[in-house]
DNA sequence: TCTGGGGTCCTAGGACCC
DNA sequence: TCTGGGGTCCTAGGACCC
């Protein structure tokens, strides 16, 4: 990965041995003789820097292409795709080698006799959609036409944080499956809490001895990094699980990640909440910056108290009353227009900002505060 | 061909609101 | 009071990728 950074400062990373590298970001003559000698340096530089370590390389259009280009010729090979050429390359290949394309994609398309990706783009788009649903069909129908255009990221955000595990033999006591629960919760909590993220929604996956797999998942209203509150809801799921008849496998997951840790919200400077919110009020349209990777709230806002409860419980959600001053993290000041069964309407309406949309929230959103009257309201005429 | 341990994205239905 | 459409959030499962 080190040496593909030097070849351009857009680079992928799609697992520990694969990434993209967008050639057009760093200097480089793109023609197909000039990327085809950029591709066996880089083969060369990797071998000379593990030892002799295999790679292989596709250069092309797009990243389908490239992909598609590197698994052709795969332990030590070079595929150049010139511009042009990406139908001639892909339409003779098997569906399979698609990245979309597995076992269930497959069968629906052997069905429909498409074999290859040239066959594929025989194929009407209404009929695709109407095999493989809507996004689905539309992506391979794009993609049998090397119509791809999807951008290569450099950093991106992880959405769930998991942890696993499948038994030597199928478990069924009560006591010792709590107790792997525990294990697997504390690793999820520890890595929420190196990664500086908290979660709303915990999920346990359950494999049962025959290999049917379930999840259950539970959302709360306050995000945790705590491995003791994601063990406790994840007890809390497994305890609506028959295991009676043997568990292979047990997971636990969290999802909905916020950046930030509730625990550390009121930990040092006090002055610092203030300056948030004055920077929200500034249009700060990121909501957070790298630097304080707090939420903004309100400056009357305190912490409540800590949720004893599991989550699963009928949500009671806040008392809301029409009229009250509320701050929310993503739309900012607002006041209650009616509240009711665990819902609350807010209509976001500022000093400087005329009235604005009216929305609908959780009556116990996370985002979403109580605050002190602030000077915006409009004077009564 | 199967297993294991991470992940992502999509679909569908239900609850609820305006 | 009922119907319908639009929208959000949550849950569960499936397909796929490395």
């Amino acid at each position: 990965m080190a040496l593909l950074a030097e070849v351009s400062p857009l680079v992928e990373q799609v697992s520990i041995d694969e990434a993209y590298v967008d050639l057009a970001a760093g200097e480089h003559d793109l023609s197909v003789a000039g990327v085809t000698a950029l591709a066996e340096r880089i083969r060369a530089s990797i071998a000379a820097a593990t030892g002799g370590v295999t790679a292989s390389v596709g250069v092309g259009t797009s990243k389908l292409v490239a992909k598609i280009g590197s698994d052709l010729h795969k332990p030590d090979g070079l595929t150049v795709a010139a511009p042009g050429q990406e139908q001639a390359l892909l339409h003779p290949l098997p569906v399979t080698r698609l990245p979309g394309v597995g076992p269930a994609t497959m069968e629906r398309l052997r069905r429909g006799r498409v074999h290859t990706i040239g066959d594929l783009a025989g194929v009407a788009l209404p009929e695709l959609v109407d095999w493989l649903g809507q996004a689905h069909g539309t992506s391979l129908y794009r993609l049998a036409r090397a119509d791809d255009d999807r951008p290569i990221v450099g950093e991106r955000e992880a959405k769930s944080v998991s942890a696993e595990e499948t038994f030597d033999v199928d478990l069924t006591d009560r006591g010792r499956l709590n107790a792997e629960l525990d294990l697997l919760a504390g690793r999820v909590g520890g890595r929420l809490r190196t990664g500086g993220l908290s979660a709303r929604t915990i999920t346990i996956k359950v494999r049962h001895y025959d290999f049917t797999t379930i999840t259950r998942s539970a959302t709360r209203a306050q995000p945790t990094d705590d491995p003791r509150t994601v063990a406790q809801l994840a007890r809390r799921l497994l305890a609506e699980v028959d295991t009676s008849a043997g568990i292979r496998l047990l997971g636990v997951g969290a999802s909905t990640l916020a950046d930030f840790v509730q625990d550390d919200l009121f930990g040092d400077e006090p002055g610092d909440l203030f300056s948030a919110v004055a920077g929200a009020g500034d249009g700060a349209e990121d909501g957070h910056e790298a630097t304080d990777p707090r939420p903004i709230v309100a400056p009357e806002y305190r912490e409540p108290e800590p949720e004893r409860g599991s989550g699963l419980e009928p949500r009671k959600g806040a008392d809301w009353r029409p009229g009250q001053d509320v701050w929310h993290e993503q739309h900012g000041a607002g006041w209650v227009w009616g509240s009711g069964r665990g819902r609350v309407t807010v209509r976001f309406e500022g000093p400087n900002t005329p009235p604005g949309p009216v929305r609908d929230f959780a009556a116990d959103d996370p985002e979403l505060r109580a605050a002190d009257p602030p000077d915006w309201r409009i004077p009564e005429s």
